[in-house]
DNA sequence: AACTCGTGGAG
DNA sequence: TCTCCAAGAGT
């Protein structure tokens, strides 16, 4: 009578038999490369992999290693990823960038202390690299291994307080062999069997020994705290041509949201409603303004926000800090999601 | 420790 | 429409 397989050596089974061909993976059999782990997992931060898939394939394209990366301008890095959110991980990119070229001679260190030491490198993804690319048993733990953790295993103390016990538990269980390829694993077993809502635990490899599943209480695992509702803020964007049909755009302060990005000059953003002459004061330049019909209405992490567009015409010299950008090559500004909303909603009322 | 920091898809 | 949420990190 042989041995029943460990979990590990089950999960790895079931990943040989339906793991998936992403970008970032090496082919069966090849070595992934540690800056295309990097890379993808820096992406992968909080965002899911369809939203990656075209902005990792622009990114090798343009900069195929890290010194070409680190050589680009932080300007062109921050175009590049727009659209993708969260920008600090784009400058913390072209940071690490920068460090790995100067100071590791262009490789990324072999360690996972040494990989958490750079800018944008956190626990997570020390890990993940660590086990992906240098095949160290480390545990890189996601949403997805919380989720699988907390019902094999059925905890029941809500996040976030259960982090460290779940992280103990994935931990516990991280095999020395094939250490990158179980943990891609379980993150794929998170993905597509062990879903946050109606887990299909038919189908599941682990779903014998699965606690959470035979107390019946899998799906509800794992138990997080409420979150606090989102407040409403509410600004004036301006969209202000010349007669060379271009359009007046502005760079962001290097930190907080949307640091760093190219925007559309608007007013502050404000928890209420405020005087009309109030905003248009706010204004890069004083011109005739026209209200756009209608309303951007745009969601952040922790705030709902409502613009109000309003056209006008600059006639004198621009504004110290703006710049001016051909309206036809809008789409090549660099623009965050939310201001390409406004310049399609201004575009369509021009 | 709690808060900040984007976006688009799913239900 | 509204909430949840996805391979978290920095402060």
């Amino acid at each position: 009578m042989p041995a029943p397989a460990s979990l590990p050596a089950l999960l790895l089974d079931w990943y040989d038999r339906h793991h998936r061909r992403l970008p970032w993976r090496a082919p069966p059999g090849g070595r992934a490369e540690p800056y295309h782990v990097w890379l993808s997992e820096i992406m992968l931060q909080q965002t899911t992999v369809a939203a990656v898939g075209p902005y990792f394939t622009r990114f090798l394209d343009r900069w195929p290693n890290v010194t070409a990366l680190a050589d680009a301008p932080i300007e062109d890095v921050l175009a590049e990823w727009a659209g993708l959110g969260y920008y600090a991980r784009a400058r913390n990119l072209h940071k690490c960038a920068t460090v790995v070229r100067d100071d590791y001679a262009g490789r990324f260190p072999e360690t996972e202390e040494g990989l958490l030491a750079l800018p944008g490198i956190g626990p997570y993804t020390a890990a993940a690299i660590a086990a992906i690319a240098f095949d160290i048993p480390a545990t890189p733990v996601d949403g997805n291994f919380e989720r699988v953790m907390a019902r094999m295993h059925a905890v029941e103390t809500p996040l976030p307080d259960a982090k460290p016990e779940l992280k103990q538990l994935a931990a516990a269980l991280t095999p020395e062999h094939r250490p990158g390829d179980y943990a891609q694993a379980v993150m794929d077993l998170g993905a597509t069997i062990c879903t946050p809502r109606k887990p299909k635990c038919l189908t599941c490899p682990w779903s014998a020994p699965c606690a959470g599943r035979i107390a019946g209480i899998a799906e509800e695992l794992p138990k997080k705290k409420k979150k606090a509702p989102k407040p409403t803020r509410k600004g004036v964007a301006f969209w202000i041509a010349n007669g060379r049909g271009e359009v007046l755009l502005r760079r962001r302060p290097p930190i907080g949201l949307l640091g760093g990005m190219v925007e559309i000059p608007s007013s502050a953003w404000r928890k209420e409603e405020q005087p009309l002459n109030r905003a248009l004061a706010e204004a890069p330049v004083r011109t005739e303004w026209t209200k756009l019909p209608g309303m951007i209405r745009h969601t952040f992490t922790h705030f709902h926000l409502e613009l109000e567009v309003y056209r006008g015409r600059a006639t004198g010299s621009k504004p110290v800090d703006c710049f001016w950008h051909p309206v036809e090559k809008i789409g090549e500004a660099g623009l965050p999601s939310v201001m390409a909303k406004i310049a399609k909603h201004a575009l369509r009322h021009t």
